[in-house]
DNA sequence: GTTTCCTTTCCTGCTT
DNA sequence: AAAGCAGGAAAGGAAA
């Protein structure tokens, strides 16, 4: 959980930073030498000015990271003298954090803490009055883990195979390593290394992660081109390493059993069905999902966006991705966007969802939807 | 144990 | 032609 909203972070500024066709201003990095961990973590010009996804969850349930974003950004939107702060406060949870009162803030950031403690009480009480409408923040933040494994699991990511990139279009089989060592040391290797990318340009990556119809970790102007979705995503079937593929995999070679049954079987083992692993959790429907990722904009590396942020319309970028993420949720390997957009539709009765007539992969949320919303969300 | 909800799967026909 | 959309039908897991 902890390295894990550090990497969607780098991926996700790695992602702007190399696609954007915006120059990216401010690209000088600003690095706080006293952390102990990569500067390059930190580095505040990547963030921009813009407010991170702690600024969607209650304080109260931020985590280090979130905290630790936090001060950088006030750090960069105040021009505080970085070098000034004892880090020995920056690595606390929100909880922690909600508990310091205005002098422990002074005490603790000096002449940041008044900034400091002055916006944090704002959000508590922006967060506070809201609570019952907005979904659970580790709810978000099993979303941020799910969106995170899964561009880890990625075998087109560069430099995943030893500074090699790995293009989407030759990759067919993945060799799997362990999820859990790439969560921390690999991860951070990772990171260091995409971040050199990054420094190193756009231009230095090959044809296929350039691409709009090789990568869907390319999120440029899907307009540009008549279709968004990456069928030969689906296509290559390739592996997606997380924890629950991974048992899923050896548990069962495909699973069956669900849905309605083929006129005829063709030629796949359907019928070796599987127990389907233990517990459901709550408030984990598809829509709730989908809004989930739409909420974060920062983190979704261009899945889905929104249309029309007040009305609620949202477009699906990388439709087979998202449904690849969507059955990763529901440990089912063969979602597809079909199936996807089938349970989409179902929402129009419900009025969970609105129909948008003549947009390909354009959906609108309905009335009896929530937790989107930018009041709702204190914003 | 039964019912209900929410998908998942498959399908046919239609539209873009 | 391919991809997406529409919605019926059937099945199933999980929750009520």
């Amino acid at each position: 959980m902890s390295t894990s909203s550090e990497l969607s972070r780098i991926l996700n500024t790695a992602n702007v930073t190399m696609y954007s066709t915006e120059p990216q201003p401010n690209l000088q990095p600003l690095h706080i030498s006293m952390v102990n961990r990569a500067p390059q973590l930190l580095d505040i010009s990547f963030y921009g000015t813009t407010a991170g996804p702690w600024n969607h969850v209650n304080p109260q349930y931020w985590t280090k990271k979130q905290v630790l974003e936090w001060i950088e950004y006030h750090v960069e939107e105040s021009k505080f003298d970085a070098s000034l702060l004892n880090m020995a406060y920056c690595s606390m949870d929100g909880s922690t954090l909600c508990h310091m009162n205005r002098e422990d803030f002074t005490m603790a950031f000096g002449t940041l803490g008044e900034r400091l403690h002055q916006n944090l009480e704002m959000l508590k009480a922006k967060h506070g009055h809201h609570q019952d409408d907005l979904t659970d923040p580790r709810d978000l933040t099993e979303t941020y883990d799910l969106l995170n494994d899964f561009l880890l699991g990625l075998p087109q990511s560069p430099l995943l195979h030893d500074g090699q990139f790995g293009g989407l279009l030759d990759t067919v089989v993945v060799q799997p390593s362990p999820p859990q060592e790439r969560r921390d040391s690999d991860s951070y290797n990772f990171l260091t290394a995409y971040k050199t990318e990054i420094d190193n340009g756009y231009e230095s990556l090959p044809e296929s992660l350039q691409s709009s119809t090789g990568s869907f970790l390319n999120p440029s102007s899907p307009e540009s081109n008549g279709s968004d979705s990456d069928p030969e995503f689906l296509d290559m079937r390739y592996p997606v390493k997380t924890k629950s593929f991974e048992k899923q995999e050896r548990g069962e070679q495909k699973k069956r059993g669900r849905g309605r049954p083929p006129k005829l079987s063709r030629g796949s083992d359907q019928f070796t069905d599987s127990k389907k692993s233990k517990h459901t959790p709550r408030g984990t429907h598809l829509w709730e999902f989908i809004r989930d990722i739409l909420i974060h904009p920062e983190q979704n590396q261009g899945l889905m966006k929104w249309e029309d942020r007040r009305d609620g319309v949202f477009k699906f970028l990388k439709s087979e991705a998202v449904a690849q993420l969507w059955g990763q949720k529901k440990k089912n390997s063969s979602m597809t966007y079909e199936k996807l957009s089938r349970a989409m539709r179902y929402y129009y009765k419900r009025d969970i969802l609105e129909r948008v007539d003549g947009r390909r992969l354009v959906y609108k949320f309905g009335k009896n939807s929530s937790g989107w919303k930018l009041e709702e969300l204190g914003m």
